[in-house]
RNA sequence: GGGGGUAUAGCUCAGUUGGUUAGAGCGCUUGAUUGACAUUCAAGAGGUCGAUGGUUCAAGUCCAUCUACUCCCA
């Protein structure tokens, strides 16, 4: 083992480890069904995309599962992977082409297209990959799958054929969300509902059967007034129900259409008279289908106005909009216009603004509904933070059918075929498989392609081999259900949800309704993590307009990988949104350093022993050189072992760091390791004193390695853990009762009464330094004090450990006595105590500091004493309440007295 | 309109089934540097736990109402 060196080094640490890992396939999962078996399924990354902030914390997350889940000695497999992003994907390589080569894609043609973004995907794609190496995650590179790899394909087109065969897929005429700049239709999922600042339009229409009497009608689009084929009131409102069934004149193009009463108009807006435009609104479509009205589509697919939209036509939507207010205006039928704002949905990834429009996809209605919502209700799947059980099933309550069809080339075509000139609405004119009609010179593909999240909905399935409901592979056999999944709670409907839902009918054979055992077996996941969202420092969301994101391998050059997700993760509130300061993720790198230079103390003290296990270290243990410390650390480190454990279990992320940090610094470095440097000094000691440091740091590594692989793997070697062959992830860090029953088959039996002695010992050494700091002393090593000791016990134990209390409060002595001789003193656990060389103290202060002390102690009391004269009290609360509260009145009372005769003898 | 979430120190947050005198990190003030670490150490100031009411021997914690901010869905 060589020496530590005296800075730590994050990237040369960081590069060599990952290469040696790699080489000696420490993260490469094997089918092993002697052991059990842990797998977690990246949530696949847009192939286009560069890693962002919120990866960080997600994979980091994951990474610890999994490191601990190797730790364990499971079979642990984290599969990498990415998707294709169909719009994404497809918008770049088409704006590529354009601006290279000034063509589209209809220029090049279907085949030619593919063939060029499947190249752009090759040369520019799965950048986030590489990148996640730099994090440390360990992903089994192997298998990193691509939701266009032709076996994943396989699965992608065999469950669509399946659930279509099984009734669950239909082709329709419906209103759809159309983003005019993809030219394609979205799911509801994918259409983000903003509010936009607009105009209300208020117009006026004669009434045909009687001239000169005119309607008011407020819109906030008039461009579609071209395809208005009615006006619509409610049939209970007073003021219009007498026009039902007579006409107004459109103004153009100039046309009489009838006035209907339907409920769906709301009376309270506007004048209560509504535009009915079936071609371009839900609730007008639903309203023009009870009346049998007219379906007139006035606008193309890009988004301008067509031949229908009469002297509109031609014009770009927006454009087209000013112009009807303009021709409203002119044939005087514009009433007035006023500022307006509503909610218009957006297209997630054009970010324009979307159309409802009337078009023929293909639609997937979802398959066990009930079963999904008890795979969460039951328990069978847990969500952590649980609360989005209840989004998830406020959302599968509400479910509508999916629209899954998408007017692209880049994804998996829809393998459906229609015969040439026949009603593609008669299933008899249908080809739907995997493979092409036998006579394919009389069939025609659909050109669309699949929804991307209609792939990726099968990520734990076709990941690990499925590819066709039924049959099985040993990965599947042993790796599914997975897990864990770890992701973001923004995606639950779009992924998290569908997953669920995939798993539950595809994953076996056909079946109507599913037992528990059957869901059990069928589920994609036995937990779900939902990590918070990343914003900045504002509480904005992080995005590439604002450049509020910092660049994640800057941060990991910065701060070490390690540090930055030590830090990530002491900063992230449990399923709360994080907002990133760096400021605050420095504390992993320093914590980082702050190891890195205890185990180069703990080498520099003293020559390295045989550290290769728990028992040889505990074996150099002379148990009748252990001291109170000794025995508190390493109860202390039994504690943390189960705490971190249980929190892992939990998936408490934020408290397995906390009590790590707490435990390290507060406990160990600031007191442990600084008591011991009195009896490192003391051969007799020494051994036994670097044996416990060896045990706690070992087992601090263990527990410390999830989050933070690559220091803790490259100390575990210094400080000789393990040979070099070796990896630090084979060692498991056990129980505390485990390190309890080496330690005792080692004669060291601890005596859990010492950590609140060490608590005593350390709050005296407090006050100590307390009070010299407010005589202006505090460095002064050679104070002395004078101690008037509660009772014998607190004599034996500031005796015991009296040489390395003064080295800890810079004292040259303590000196018992009976009492303070009229000096002011302060009170600590162990007795009264005060500084000599009195003539420095300001007796003016520390008597307004000793009276307030006094007031303080007789509310105490007084509360205390109302409490225990409290008869319901007394007789209700249990016996170690009572207790509790008897020995704090006692105490109260004692500091009460003594503070009392201190400031009587003050004068 | 429907459904969540949050409100604790100047800031960001812990505080698991109600139970002693509510904690941490950062920031701030003061002091410390020849031997692990200034990415450090020590001390200090700073909180009527959003408001009101209720349950209870006991409420930051449970219940109700309200207020403010925020997210999702329509």
């Amino acid at each position: 083992m060589s020496e530590i060196p005296k800075s730590y080094d994050p990237q040369g640490v960081e590069q060599t480890w990952y290469d040696r890992w790699i080489a000696h396939g420490c993260f490469s999962g094997k089918v092993d069904p002697s052991r059990e078996a842990f797998a977690v399924m990246i949530p696949p990354p847009n192939v286009t995309g560069v890693l962002h902030m919120g990866h960080l914390l997600n994979n980091t997350l994951q990474d610890i599962m999994v490191r601990r889940a190797r730790q364990e000695g499971k079979s642990a497999l984290w599969l990498p992977g990415t998707d294709h992003a169909g719009i994404a994907t497809q918008s770049r390589v088409e704006k590529e082409l354009r601006q290279k080569e000034g063509k589209t894609r209809h220029d090049l043609g279907r085949e030619k297209f593919i063939q060029t973004a499947s190249e752009w995907r090759d040369k520019h794609g799965g950048i986030i990959l590489q990148q996640l190496r730099k994090l440390g995650a360990s992903c089994d590179w192997d298998r990193t799958v691509h939701t266009l790899d032709a076996g994943y394909s396989q699965a992608v087109l065999q469950a669509f054929v399946t659930l279509y065969e099984r009734g669950y897929v239909y082709r329709g005429k419906r209103m759809v969300n159309w983003c005019p700049v993809s030219q394609t239709g979205l799911s509801d999922e994918e259409v983000i509902m903003k509010p936009s600042k607009g105009s209300l339009y208020r117009m006026r229409y004669e009434v045909v059967e009687q001239p000169g009497f005119f309607l008011e009608i407020s819109t906030t689009r008039p461009e579609t007034i071209p395809g208005d084929a009615a006006v619509a009131v409610h049939p209970e409102d007073e003021r219009y129900r007498h026009l039902i069934g007579k006409h107004v004149w459109r103004p153009f193009p100039r046309a009489a259409i009838p006035i209907v009463g339907d409920t769906a108009v709301e009376r309270e807006f506007g004048t209560g008279v509504l535009k009915v435009t079936p071609a371009h609104d839900r609730t007008d479509f639903d309203i023009g289908k009870r009346h049998q009205l007219p379906v007139v589509d006035v606008m193309n697919p890009d988004g301008t106005m067509n031949q229908l939209a009469g002297p509109l036509a031609g014009m770009e939507r927006f454009k087209a909009r000013q112009a009807a207010a303009k021709l409203l205006e002119e044939l005087g039928a514009l009433v007035k216009t006023e500022p307006y704002e509503n909610t218009v949905g957006f297209s997630e990834r054009a970010d324009v603004p979307i159309e409802p429009r009337l078009s023929e996809q293909w639609f997937i209605h979802y398959p066990k509904i009930e079963e999904a919502k008890r795979a969460v209700t039951s328990g069978i799947i847990r969500f952590h933070p649980e609360r989005w059980t209840k989004t998830y099933l406020h959302w599968l309550e509400n479910i509508q059918d999916w629209c899954v069809s998408r007017q692209l080339w880049w994804g998996h075509r829809i393998p459906v075929w229609y015969r040439k000139g026949a009603d593609p609405q008669d299933a008899k004119n249908r080809h739907v498989s995997l493979t092409p009609p036998s006579d394919p010179e009389n069939w025609e593909q659909d050109p669309d392609v699949l929804d991307t999240w209609a792939s990726s909905w099968l990520w734990c399935l076709a990941t690990i081999g499925w590819r066709k409901p039924g049959e099985t592979t040993p990965e599947l056999a042993h790796w599914y259900p997975t897990a864990a999944l770890a992701t973001g709670p923004d995606i639950i409907f779009l992924w998290v949800a569908r997953m669920i839902i995939a798993g539950l009918e595809l994953h076996g054979p056909e079946k109507k309704t599913l037992t528990d055992d059957e869901i059990r077996a069928r589920i994609p996941f036995r937990r779900v993590y939902f990590n918070g969202i990343i914003r900045d420092k504002q509480g904005r969301k992080m995005s590439k307009s604002l450049g509020n994101s910092p660049e994640p391998l800057d941060l990991i050059a910065k701060f070490g990988a390690d540090g930055l997700r030590f830090g990530l993760l002491l900063i992230a509130p449990k399923g709360q949104d994080i907002l990133f300061d760096e400021d605050r993720v420095a504390q992993g790198r320093n914590f980082c350093n702050k190891l890195w230079n205890a185990s180069r103390f703990r080498q520099m003290c003293g020559p390295m022993a045989d550290n290769s296990s728990v028992a040889a270290i505990a074996q150099r243990i002379e148990a009748s050189h252990l001291d109170d410390d000794d025995f508190a650390i390493l109860q202390g480190l039994a504690e943390l072992m189960d705490v971190t454990a249980k929190s892992l279990e939990e998936h408490e992320f934020t408290a397995y760091a906390q009590s790590l940090y707490t435990f390290f610094w507060g406990d160990f470095c600031d007191w442990y390791v600084e008591a011991s440097k009195t009896r490192l000094a003391d051969p007799q000691q020494r051994d036994t004193c670097l044996a416990v440091q060896d045990l706690v740091l070992r087992q601090f590594l263990l527990l410390f390695h999830p989050v933070a692989p690559f220091i803790t793997e490259e100390l575990w070697h210094l400080l000789g853990y393990g040979p070099a062959a070796d990896f630090i992830q084979k060692h498991h860090p056990g129980s505390g009762g485990d390190l309890l029953r080496v330690l005792r088959e080692h004669g060291v039996k601890l005596i859990a009464s010492k950590v609140a002695d060490v608590n005593s010992l350390r709050e005296f050494v407090s006050v100590v330094r307390a009070v010299k700091s407010q005589a202006n002393m505090a460095t002064r090593r050679d104070s002395v004090i004078t101690l008037v000791y509660k009772d014998a016990a607190s004599q034996k134990l500031v005796t015991a450990n009296q040489e390395k209390l003064c080295r800890l409060a810079g004292l040259a002595s303590i000196n018992p006595a009976a009492d303070l001789a009229g000096r002011p003193g302060s009170l600590t656990s162990v007795g009264t105590l005060a500084l000599e060389l009195a003539g420095q103290v300001d007796v003016g202060a520390e008597k307004i500091r000793l009276q307030k002390e006094l007031e303080k102690l007789a509310k105490a009391v007084a509360s205390g004493e109302a409490k225990l004269s409290n008869e319901a009290f007394v007789s209700k609360a249990p016996p170690t309440i009572l207790a509790g509260a008897k020995k704090q009145l006692d105490e109260a009372k004692a500091q009460h007295a003594e503070i009392a005769r201190m400031l009587a003898s003050l004068g």
